[in-house]
DNA sequence: CTGAAAGCGCTAACAC
DNA sequence: GTGTTAGCGCTTTCAG
């Protein structure tokens, strides 16, 4: 309709128009001061008239707080991130915050390029799931020094910032012990390099579940090497063209697990009947390949909303931080053999499994353990 | 390391540590204008040592210029749009600028709600896919007339704004000529309801070509319901609980496509040999799934980068805006019978048609025509 | 090439 | 409750 751009219009006009100081209008349109009634009604009238639309930039500039968080993540395009980000959002959302976000593709030099302009742009808090868990520290250490940041999913080595996720060795007792009951002695473990903090808690718990109930391992049934449905292919294939099958291909991201699946399937390998498969993150096509797969589940806006908090929460801490690892669960699907305890629980329907209290001093034997130092 | 977070370090403390004045700072960082290469040389020392990071927030009133973009999309976690936001965050961070991220969740109210947010902080410009072809109109109007807006995959009704996308109807003449040379002579089609551009191009291009190239249809054939997997199930469901099943089913996007697939192999419906099922979008899963899924493609960078292109156009716009369809591709996989000609192309490697040029003066026939008003 | 100074639009003291 | 005023940190005329 309106060919030409117009001038923004500023407080000031309003100011006039309702006849009214430049404060005043503030005042109203914010409701931060009490106004009296009928001030308030010229003010809101004159707004609407002159088709008032306000001025973040200016207001964040004097307020020194723009109602901005910025997240980086390793890729957008990885459902498990994409659905962090989409609950982050809902987060921010309710705040009536909003959100930069920024891609690092897995650079670490992009990501620190991220981070960087975030802080420029006085984003009131940062959310950061770090490409690298050596690479990353500098940047995100010099970043959390001067903005409230918080740590999602993954973490780097020696910073001290807030990090909530789930807990990875909890998750790898649940995928084992499930395998176990259904009856697997020997189990393999697809992975990416260990070049981060959740990858190597993921490979740690395998091993030590594994050797805990007694499930054969052996050195070249760890296979590392990053998180794609491609390398979960090559991957499942080199076990399969190797000597002897595991009972179990545990996988350390879902994508893998499917690489995996299509392997199988491919190389004539029956699941779960020669060959059981789990995964890990229960993004959307968990349930949909087939077979389905039994995966574990992160809780994801829980995981979102604490980030959230704890971002607010930072404003006033002191040297330490809040690490949160949440309960993962797990949903057994047709990938896996039902446990005998479960085999009556239904043909296609998902069976839950939630990580209980803590059984040991290990600190991630148990899951949903809040080791917050900080309210 | 740092307990305490500092106060920022402003243009003023490099000033007057490099014993210049603030304006100087401002060209030396900046690079503007020209300064000594000494005077440079010791404003860079000053910032270096200060730790000076700026502040995009003062520089943005300043310059009224935010180097921002806003997106809106009615879901994040649908693939392609996904995939869109990726390919758009990926055309601005090559310029500079920043992505703010909003999630409309299907829903008008939330949606106008992030385009008066978005024009509030003074973005540069906002990239939309607009949740409903009615009940968007308004927002977008009133928001197109205040800021560079184009919209992307979908347009509303009502307006003159730039937009970029797909030719649906290209789109639709690639899926059912390859169809019909392999030999389907029937159809039917699975949807959302029509409650936006280019959900009805892709039902009225389906119709046309299926009409001209005598495909028989029925309108209990035409379901429209909703883009998810659940919808596509439950729509494929009816079909084959119906009289007579379609030699073909086209779905309108990936996630119905698989709930259409997914319906058949519960219902024992063989796909391809008993009915071809074809996606639109070529989502990642599409190429995972059993059998990989015969869809759309859809050029996303080059949407991408039109979009981001255009926002800038936008600037000296006149009253006329930009409609740039362009040309999509088929990506030919194991959901259909392969044509006669391209039997021999090998079997899991993907089969590439791409649209033409136009044949018939109707618009939508031929892919990958511009009628852009503006360079 | 450099400095002084105005001011982007808004909010928070501070008066009244 | 309301007005006056200073100033957030930066860029940009305008002089020199």
């Amino acid at each position: 309709m309106e060919g030409t751009r117009v001038h923004r219009v500023t407080i000031a006009q309003v100011a006039a128009r309702a006849g009214v100081s430049t404060a005043t209008v503030s005042r109203a349109l914010s409701g931060n001061r009490p106004v009296s009634a009928e001030i308030r009604r010229r003010v809101d009238a004159a707004a609407r008239e002159l088709g008032y639309a306000g001025n973040t930039i200016a207001s964040a500039l004097r307020r020194s707080r723009t109602d901005t968080v910025g997240m980086v993540v390793p890729s957008i395009r990885n459902p498990f991130f994409t659905s962090l980000v989409e609950s982050v959002e809902h987060a921010l959302h309710d705040q009536g915050r909003q959100l930069f976000l920024c891609d690092s593709r897995q650079d670490v030099a992009v990501e620190a390029g991220h981070l960087r302009s975030l802080a420029a742009r006085q984003v009131d808090g940062i959310i950061i799931s770090p490409c690298h868990g050596s690479g990353s520290t500098p940047a995100v250490e010099a970043t959390a020094a001067a903005i409230p940041l918080v740590q999602l999913d993954r973490h780097v080595a020696g910073t001290n910032t807030d990090w909530v996720g789930v807990d990875d060795g909890a998750s790898m007792r649940l995928v084992l012990e499930h395998l176990h009951a259904a009856g697997a002695r020997s189990a393999a473990f697809i992975s990416s390099t260990l070049t981060n903090s959740s990858t190597e808690l993921r490979l740690a718990g395998f091993r030590r579940h594994a050797e805990r109930l007694g499930m054969g391992t052996r050195d070249d049934w760890i296979l590392l090497g990053e998180y794609s449905v491609e390398w979960g292919r090559r991957a499942a294939e080199t076990l399969i063209a190797g000597s002897g099958l595991p009972d179990a291909i545990v996988c350390a991201d879902d994508l893998i697990a499917l690489g995996a699946l299509r392997a199988c399937r491919d190389h004539g390998v029956a699941v779960p009947a020669d060959v059981q498969v789990t995964g890990y993150d229960d993004i959307d096509f968990a349930a949909l390949c087939e077979p389905a797969l039994t995966t574990v589940s992160q809780p994801r806006d829980r995981i979102a909303a604490e980030a959230v908090r704890l971002l607010d929460a930072a404003a006033g801490a002191g040297a330490t931080a809040a690490h949160i690892a949440l309960a993962p669960s797990l949903v057994v699907r047709q990938s896996t053999a039902p446990a005998p305890a479960t085999a009556t629980a239904g043909a296609r329907l998902d069976v839950r499994v939630r990580a209980g209290q803590p059984r040991s001093s290990r600190s991630d034997e148990g899951a949903h353990q809040e080791s917050s130092s900080r309210p």
